[in-house]
DNA sequence: TCCATGTGCTTCGAAGTTGAAGCACATGGA
DNA sequence: TCCATGTGCTTCAACTTCGAAGCACATGGA
């Protein structure tokens, strides 16, 4: 009635509001982690995410793993695994199996700086996050924001996404 | 800077593992509304933010509140707010009360805007972050979110970070 | 083998974001 | 009144981020 769009769903103010505060917490979070991890540690967020994702997995990534598990574009990861590399903390190799990967890797002085920064990013995740929250609202976040995530990452991924025809049925 | 030596709580795996499946659900869900929005209305998620806080509170702001409104430093919303102007979407005026404060309102331009890219932004969340919840698991996300974010909003705001005073050297 | 096409990564230019410094006005006490 | 200090906003330079284009290698069919 009134747009020309079939189906279109009316506005729920319930769940725009959810969604609201979802990210507005998620900001307001990622502001003051971004501030510890700068003060602690001399980096940003997204560097310790990458430095953290290599830590814990304990393996090489490529490049496009790595881009797509924190969320990132291919051409940011190759500028951030320039900076990183160049002050030691990650190295970046090539792929035995194939000449057009590159394989990044945590140094020791990348997981010393993750570990030494890691008691205050816990310190400040625990205090803003799970203070206000109990056991078991702990346990539906996670619950629930699993299965949105897995639901979007049916989706394709961030960085591999505008090329063309690859289940595009309208080229 | 803090040693955070002493009296580090323990790592609790499914409490890191609650907070990163919560940033990548929103980093992803932010990546698909911000592509929506490019598409649709040629803005930006942070231009949308400001011009949906403006025009849902039906009131000028001035800069500041916009600013901590949308976790946002200053600095970037007096660039955002000199494109939003350009483009005939907001308008900045003085205030009668303080020669000071800018006082930032959406035109009607700019109101159409939110109304045109509304429908396409809600069908993504709907899409995305809704679809897989039932509506009990979004009254869960909405009173836990709610809880974390006043939380956080007793903290001093982002954009208003303290001013080291010129005299004192912070200890 | 050769070539067409797909994939992994980097380079490049443009745009966005930030904190510090700076300007202008506000406020309150001497 | 005068001035010290605080507050609101902007400017500035440095840095970060992105997508498009480009290069190199991979893969598979003719």
């Amino acid at each position: 009635m009134t747009t020309g769009e079939q189906g279109v769903p009316p506005l729920d103010p319930s769940e725009l509001g959810a969604y609201f505060v979802l990210t507005e917490a998620v900001s307001l979070l990622q502001y003051q982690v971004e501030q510890q991890l700068r003060a602690e540690g001399g980096i940003s967020y997204v560097q310790f995410q990458l430095l953290a994702r290599l830590a814990h997995l304990d393996g090489p990534l490529t490049m496009t793993e790595l881009a797509d598990g924190v969320v990132y574009s291919r051409s940011g990861l190759t500028y951030q695994a320039g900076l990183l590399e160049k002050a030691g903390l990650v190295t970046r190799g090539p792929s035995p199996e194939d000449d057009r990967v590159t394989l990044v890797a945590v140094t020791a002085d990348g997981r010393a700086l993750v570990e030494r920064v890691l008691p205050g990013h816990v310190q400040v995740i625990r205090r803003l996050l799970f203070d206000p929250l109990t056991d078991d609202d702990l346990h539906h976040v996670a619950d629930i924001m699993t299965r949105v995530r897995d639901h979007m990452r049916t989706q394709p991924p961030r960085s591999a996404a505008p090329r063309r025809s690859r289940n595009s049925p309208s080229a």
